[in-house]
DNA sequence: GACATCATGTAACCCGTTACATGATTTT
DNA sequence: AAAATCATGTAACGGGTTACATGATGTC
């Protein structure tokens, strides 16, 4: 149930459209809770359903701006203050490492190799999304800003840690 | 579809039982690809009718022992050499992170040290996986310990982060 | 004999992905 | 006039979670 929770914390800074919070996800959420186009718009409409978030005004080409309610805000406290994250992280990647064996060492290492450069690409992805952004103090800034370390700081572990393991393939 | 080549993975190293890979997920992939009773019994059902895997052997209460075949290796192997892990990762504990603007500064810092204690929590728990396990030379002994140096290594980066973060709020 | 463990299978539901489907408005 | 962008909605499918359902075998 988090994308619910994602969409609501978006609408906490400002009212939005479908549109504008797909394009939010892209640029802020896309490392932390991808979503897609579908799956946004079936959401909010069930969260206008459920009376956490109301339609506020009406655009061009049927666009509807969607507000979060003071139930809506309600929710999103007690999801961050009264529940646990308990997902589960699932890693394709690191399930991969398990059976390393059934290949050759070159091979493993070859694995391993492709590992470092995508943690390379990842934290240069990172540090040219942190130059595109208009840092300003609202709450996602200071917050997303905190996030976007957390990124950077797994890109960093993701690659010494794949060094290492490379050493121990004999 | 990595649950299947989960299963073939670990029938790659010893031919074993539905109730047997259950007891290997817990210990072994749990930190890396969790999957229940249920959704292992209906895959090697599945995986049975592909031929990747064949009953070997039956035992007493129905138990049907697995056995990898010729395809279920190729497969495996394709797996590792020509697919790329894409897997988009989803984390609810970041996701929180953007939003923690919506409380108090100290209720944003009282979720940070919640991830300090749980990182650490964590942390040890694998140091007592690893003096658990009996760690021999076999495959997934070796990369089992690889991947286990994987987690602790990300708890601590857990911890470090959390532990810079919360002195970034005001 | 009671209890723990071994052992398998199915059904309902929720969430996420991909693809389809449509059309208005703005920019070049 | 054409192309890009804005804007929303639905349907089919696949995978994961929870719960239900059953029973045999080994151990104390």
């Amino acid at each position: 149930m988090s994308l619910r929770h994602a969409l609501l914390g978006l609408l906490s800074e400002h009212p939005a459209s479908g549109y504008d919070l797909l394009k939010l996800f892209e640029t802020s959420l896309a490392n932390a809770w991808p979503a897609t186009q579908s799956q946004i718009y079936t959401e909010l409409t069930k969260l206008a359903d459920a009376g956490l978030i109301a339609v506020a005004a009406e655009g061009p080409r049927g666009r509807k701006e969607y507000t979060l309610t003071a139930e809506g805000l309600a929710e999103l406290r007690h999801w961050l203050t009264e529940t646990k994250p308990q997902r589960t992280t699932r890693s394709d990647t690191l399930l991969r490492v398990f059976f390393l064996g059934v290949l050759t060492p070159d091979q493993a290492r070859g694995y391993l190799t492709e590992l470092i450069e995508r943690a390379d690409e990842g934290h240069q992805g990172l540090r040219q999304l942190e130059e595109s952004i208009d840092w300003t103090d609202d709450n996602l800034s200071v917050y997303g800003r905190i996030a976007l370390e957390y990124g950077l700081r797994l890109h960093t572990m993701h690659r010494e840690w794949a060094e290492w393991a490379s050493g121990q393939i004999t």
